[in-house]
DNA sequence: TTGTACGCGTTATCAG
DNA sequence: CTGATAACGCGTACAA
């Protein structure tokens, strides 16, 4: 592949010249530069990034790690990430770090290998002091779908609770008294966020909601069947219920009308973060909207520009507010 | 960040001792490795992946070029990449094509310029000659989804036109005689080879396939209603709808029931790609499986092993076949 | 306006 | 076993 050096020869020019009209450089003649970029079209030359990112010391390029690439959340989450990069003219490295703390960290120091000033991480894994030591060797270090006090203004995140209180306002709002919540059985935070969200609705209407009424199973579709099923089986009443996710709600859904429990005409169901199957689903899934494309986006502008050289505010967090999407599985009792 | 140089310094050896220990390199005093080891982990040393890209010319990297990151399939086709991948230590640059001629050459030459050898691209926009120029160029460049004939052996593909025939066949097989069928209105490869496909089977049977049965619309959800509804308000009779993808089949399922059309009892239903909203819509989606997450670790691992200098076997092809995945979306008439 | 020379962090080739 | 030293491709002061 043609190098600088090569377009110079040809040329019959300097390498600074070169270099010049490659970058835009100031001080170039007029026709020196238009003889320098037709060599290098008909060369076929690409400026080596590597070369370019050695000497310069920045690396026009975007470090991602999310969980898992299959999961429709995280992809929407990519996707958010990649339009604004794409606008950026910057590359992504992405890696999938599946929620270990071992892969988490490997796919952050190759990511650091690579010397990338800016990267948004997803890290569920990995303790707060191991962020936000990352946070001070790295400019553009954006946490998303996480907080962090001592680097808020490095933290994209959602207001799990305020979540959890409106799902469960929605359905008492409905005339629902007895509810039943199937949440993860991961011990990261969102899952005891988004219940305790729960408990302080539940309690602010009087209502009470029992140990019983409450499975923990994997976030996903299966976690979902396997938690109603369980509900069912212990015999628990409830008229709605409260998923920790889509996933598990379209799940729940499934297992209810697989036992003839029609939805939302005998039970209610909300799910939690609006991914494309809750429209897809039937009945559409009534779920609370995670704007995770929109904050994912942030996150990106924000890596980039704190790795650009600008110095974050102070004091300040990005913190972003679900929002109940109605559809089709909550009725009115 | 600390550099081999500063490591050398401290241990009081040379920038060759500790290129050494780190590259596991053979000839190294035990003692003067362990030393050096230490002075690397308490100076947080991380090497520099460009200045060894540069040097070495290779970049343990590899490029991927997909449409959309939001698609399911797209994301199913990453996260068979990314397994493979991480398996080999190598990161991945990604980019989205868009399905768009501009987009999907300036991913490509981002990646040039990355200097990645080795590279997984979907690209349905770019023409044939360009394609096989860059196979020339880059020796670990591998087409996903698509089939080349000058460069056969770097092309894994689906035979998109033994899906169309298979799914076609079930349903004639079930007993249906009136087929309508959802198409995708952009004219790349795919339709047109399901739809030939679609076609043998039914001309096989003895059957014909009027022009009015076929709808073509945008490949999503809304393309499927809209699909459905135009063959309905059309007065066009059919048993058994058969759709370009699943999502169009999942908004096709849709549109009947909100007509009151039961599936499978009235109307049958066969998707395609087998994405994971197949088994989350109701009634559960019949369709092709599409093995594209085995077909991405195909890609991935042959692009590594072309890069690694290993020449492609002449006259192979990496040819997968769809099989049919019976689930509730179909009826025997 | 153009050219020279040095340095970015590594690897690799020689000598010792 | 270890140490100089020359690349790798490029950007950029400093000269000319």
């Amino acid at each position: 592949m043609a190098t600088i050096k090569d377009i110079a020869n040809a040329a019959g020019v300097s390498l600074a010249t070169v270099s010049r009209v490659i970058n835009d450089g100031p001080k170039v003649g007029k026709e020196t530069r238009e003889r320098v970029k037709n060599i290098m079209r008909e060369m076929g030359y690409r400026p080596n990034a590597n070369a370019r990112a050695l000497v310069t010391k920045r690396s026009a390029s975007l470090g991602v790690v999310i969980a898992e690439l299959l999961d429709p959340f995280f992809a929407t989450l990519a996707h958010g990430i990649e339009t604004t990069t794409r606008q950026h003219n910057v590359q992504i490295l992405m890696s999938a770090g599946s929620i270990a703390r071992e892969t988490e960290l490997k796919a952050i120091e190759t990511l650091l290998e690579h010397r990338c000033e800016a990267m948004v991480v997803h890290s569920k894994a990995l303790d707060d002091d191991t962020l936000i030591e990352f946070a001070q060797q790295v400019p553009g270090f954006v946490l998303i779908n996480r907080h962090i006090k001592k680097i808020s203004n490095r933290c994209v995140w959602l207001d799990n609770e305020a979540g959890g209180r409106l799902m469960a306002e929605h359905v008492l709002h409905q005339g629902h008294k007895k509810l039943a919540v199937i949440s993860s059985k991961y011990r990261i935070d969102d899952p005891v966020e988004r219940l305790t969200g729960i408990r302080q609705a539940i309690q602010a209407a009087g209502i009470s909601l029992p140990d019983e009424n409450i499975e923990f199973a994997s976030p996903d579709q299966e976690g979902g069947e396997t938690a109603i099923q369980n509900l069912l089986t212990r015999g628990v009443e409830f008229s709605a219920v409260l998923a920790y996710n889509d996933a598990m709600a379209s799940g729940a859904m499934t297992m209810l009308l697989d036992h003839n429990i029609p939805i939302p005409a005998q039970v209610s169901v909300v799910g939690y973060d609006d991914v494309i199957l809750a429209k897809y689903c039937r009945p559409k899934l009534t779920t609370l909207h995670y704007p995770i494309e929109l904050m994912a986006s942030k996150a990106a502008e924000l890596a980039l520009l704190y790795a650009s050289g600008i110095r974050p505010q102070e004091g300040i967090t990005y913190k972003y507010t679900p929002t109940i999407v109605k559809r089709e599985s909550v009725a009115r009792i």
